[in-house]
DNA sequence: GTCGGTGCAAATGCTTTGCATTGAT
DNA sequence: ATCAATGCAAAGCATTTGCACCGAC
């Protein structure tokens, strides 16, 4: 992401993070830097649950506590997103990247997962379009299940 | 909403509910009829909690674990929706009026509209489709501003 | 008499919080 | 020394469930 030119595009998001946290006089811990990188290995939409998973067995130890109370830090910080697809827990996901998608819930399994979904991101551009506006980002959350029932 | 032509337009809501109840081997009951009709009389997002203080002191009374019971049953009788505003509560709204939707966010102006999506129906179909699924519902959100700024 | 329905209270499961301990400046 | 961070266990809170009792066919 980075070219010999001296010009950096991309900031580091640790540094969006540590910037965050001094401005709210908060500390950048080993704790909290393994839960963001943590959160940045994700793809598509997570659950604290999968963050608590992956921490699990490496090193510094980081408790559910703590991993609770980062992930809240990191919504505060911009760098994920609450996404709201089930009732029962919260899912989450990176900000950065993902300022459009497709998410497919499964109501009959405890599954979501990000799908291409052809010919969205000109339906939304059309739509916006009609009205003089300019599309900046979307996200549609489709519910299905196996078979027909409702 | 009817005349004296004879032809009903709008059939009561309380018949769709009884035949979903019949259909899966259950009773139309005083309690539930209670819970159908505070639910018809809401405007707007309501929580399960709002059904209670309104259904609080009337007769017949209706326990907080019925009235659980019950809205999960017009859910699945297509009465109501569940919505995920936040992540504390559901929030539920009629059906009737209230399809799948697109919603329109401008981030520009504090402006947020329902919209009608050309195409979008059959893309949900298309995309539950191609994994073996049926599309139950789905949520379009899209976020747009005048002019090209991002 | 058999089934489901209801109310109550207890259980559940995700998330938050109180508290004692620990670590950094 | 001070101030915040962590881990643990307990608490919270919306929702679900087990169970005893009740009522309709």
């Amino acid at each position: 992401m980075q070219r010999a030119t001296g010009i950096t595009i991309i900031e580091p998001m640790c540094a969006v993070f540590r910037r965050h946290l001094r401005a709210v006089g908060l500390k950048y811990t080993p704790e909290r830097a393994r839960v963001l990188d943590t959160a940045l290995g994700m793809h598509g939409p997570f659950l604290v649950d999968d963050l608590l998973a992956k921490l699990d067995g490496g090193l510094p130890r980081v408790s559910k506590a703590t991993t609770y109370r980062t992930i809240k830090l990191l919504e505060a910080s911009g760098i994920v997103q609450k996404l709201l697809l089930t009732s029962t827990q919260s899912h989450y996901q990176l900000a950065f990247g993902n300022p459009s998608s497709a998410i497919l819930v499964r109501t009959d399994a405890n599954a979501v997962e990000q799908v291409q979904a052809q010919g969205l991101d000109a339906l939304v551009r059309t739509l916006a379009a009609a009205r003089g506006l300019h599309a900046q980002g979307y996200r549609l959350v489709v519910y299905a299940a196996e078979g027909q029932g409702r």
